[in-house]
RNA sequence: UCCCGCGUAGCUCAGUUGGUUAGAGCACCUGACUGUUAAUCAGGGUGUCGUAGGUUCGAGUCCUACCGCGGGAGCCA
């Protein structure tokens, strides 16, 4: 007799869809959801391969040989291999069926009392400290297979516009990014750590022979890339040591960085707003069933705002207008607003999500209040950078045209309190054949809280790694 | 790091101004019923009330510290 493991695998997907016309024989692998008895004498098994949202209905009668031992001792976990055929559904709820005629009962759950992941409703704060199980889930199967589709949709799109996919290094020697604080990357034996004559930590006795942290970004990196390939981007895990405790931080997160060449803030808005409006328009098309479902049990708006994203303009507006727009509203600021300081969040979500009610760009900030690389306006007091802002999220894109000219960049890089001399490589672009571009940093998982409307950012992430935490 | 909140059964939660033996739903088991689908109905047992102190005749309830978790702020993506 055949191992049932070794038949060929009929995905539930393809049987839901249509793709296995009734009749047809199928071998159907997977999870028990729920099981059903019906004293008619067969029982209802909602089988789950994580090929779609839905399980498949199968229909299993007390005629088979092992009903009464196994069959009926399936419990929510129990994995099992179902042969049987496509049949049209005489029951509401479902199109198609298996009726089974052998159920190969593959792994049971040890104590069904204690099983983690209950048919129930779970509080996400829960389904964390189970971390190993959740995927098994509703919610976190669909995260799953939006996260994956919106992955692949990423390198299409730049794929179909002639960007190279660079990888920038994970491990980084430049400590002097500003973009965070940094975990450190290091070999040195912590009970005893070498010293110089001065007592300082001697570094040169380390791994690289140097300070070396995990990457914050790898935009200039892959500056260098653009200065060669004109379209490029860095998509990959990225890496900040703030002490954060909110629900739109973690310490090791996914970020997708474009950066253009001969291109000026203009190029680099409509380039973001081209890649949000696909990137969604994969989403609905795709993930049709899970988006339905983040709809239903998530976020009502989750799929219509969306469509509306897709279909509407970004609004844009200046630094110098959000202030004017703010310092105009009929509102008490627990922050003071003006010009030359930063939007705190109260300020961002009333633009978003009040004042404008969609995605903003927010473009030309003071140049005092954002990094040494950002291109300098004619205006002298401004920056070319833009930010996206999100309604419930805040800040989910981050770019800028990058200041080309050696010159003024020296200056940028004296008033900001660093030294030139640290970053030769990066100036040396300047000094062979510059030219203007510009990028932008696109935090993966904020785009997923935006897309299915999850409230925390633990919760779009497979093992989320946070401050005190990194279970699993 | 700062501010606020929470911690009671495997899970989700209730528990009054401090007062006898600690409550419900789900899950699980048994039975009834049923082409069922969050099935329904009846029955069954369940706990270091986060930890350690303190106040009190008496603490799940009040106080202190600690631990854990969550929310907000800052920082940012």
């Amino acid at each position: 007799m055949t191992d049932p493991i070794s038949l060929p695998r009929t995905r539930v997907a393809d049987v839901l869809a249509g793709r296995v016309a009734p009749g047809e024989r199928a071998v159907l692998k997977g999870w028990v959801r729920t099981r059903r008895d019906s004293k008619a004498g067969l029982s209802f098994i909602n089988l789950h391969d994580g090929s779609c949202f839905d399980p498949i209905q199968v229909v299993a009668k007390n005629e088979l040989p092992n009903y009464e031992e196994e069959v009926l001792h399936l419990t929510s976990g129990a994995s099992c291999v179902v042969e049987g055929t496509v049949v049209e559904s005489p029951g509401r709820g479902q199109s198609v069926e298996i009726h089974a005629d052998a159920v190969h009962v593959v792994g049971l759950v040890e104590d069904p009392e204690t099983y983690p992941v209950q048919p129930k409703r779970h509080s996400f704060e829960y389904l964390r400290t189970v971390a190993h199980l959740r995927p098994r889930t509703n919610t976190f199967g669909a995260i799953a297979r939006v996260r994956h589709t919106l992955s692949q949709a990423v390198h299409r799109f730049f794929d179909e516009r002639g960007f190279y996919w660079i990888h920038t290094p994970i491990i980084t020697t430049s400590d002097a990014e500003g973009a965070g604080e940094l975990f450190r990357v290091s070999t040195l034996d912590l009970l005893n750590v070498p010293r110089t004559e001065e007592g300082e930590v001697d570094f040169s006795e380390d791994f690289f022979g140097r300070n070396a942290f995990l990457t914050v970004s790898g935009q200039l990196n892959v500056e260098t890339y653009c200065q060669a390939l004109s379209d490029v981007y860095t998509f990959g895990p990225t890496f900040r040591a703030e002490n954060s405790h909110t629900s739109r931080h973690l310490s090791e997160f996914w970020m997708i960085e474009p950066e253009i060449a001969f291109a000026d803030l203009d190029a680099l808005a409509a380039l973001a707003e081209d890649f949000l409006k696909y990137l969604f328009q994969v989403l609905l098309e795709e993930r049709e069933d899970d988006m339905a479902f983040f709809a239903e049990r998530i976020e009502p708006e989750a799929v219509t705002r969306l469509e509306q994203f897709v279909e509407s303009s970004f609004e844009r507006m200046t630094y110098t207008q959000a202030v004017d727009i703010l310092e105009a509203a009929d509102r008490k600021w627990e922050f003071p607003v003006g010009w030359g300081t930063d939007l705190q969040s109260e300020h961002e979500r009333y633009l978003v999500e009040e004042h404008v009610g969609r995605p903003v760009v927010v473009t030309d900030y003071p140049k005092e209040i954002k990094a040494f690389y950002m291109r300098q306006n004619d205006d002298g007091r401004t920056v070319a950078a833009l930010d996206v802002l999100a309604p419930g999220i805040g800040e989910i894109i981050g770019g800028s045209q990058r200041e080309e000219r050696l010159e003024v960049l020296d200056q940028r890089i004296r008033e900001m309190g660093l030294d030139p001399v640290d970053y030769g490589w990066y100036r040396d672009l300047r000094r062979y054949g510059t030219v203007p571009h510009a990028g932008f940093g696109l935090g993966f998982e904020r785009l997923i809280q935006y897309a299915t409307g999850m409230a925390n950012i633990r919760d779009v992430i497979p093992f989320p790694r946070t401050p005190g935490s990194a279970a699993f």
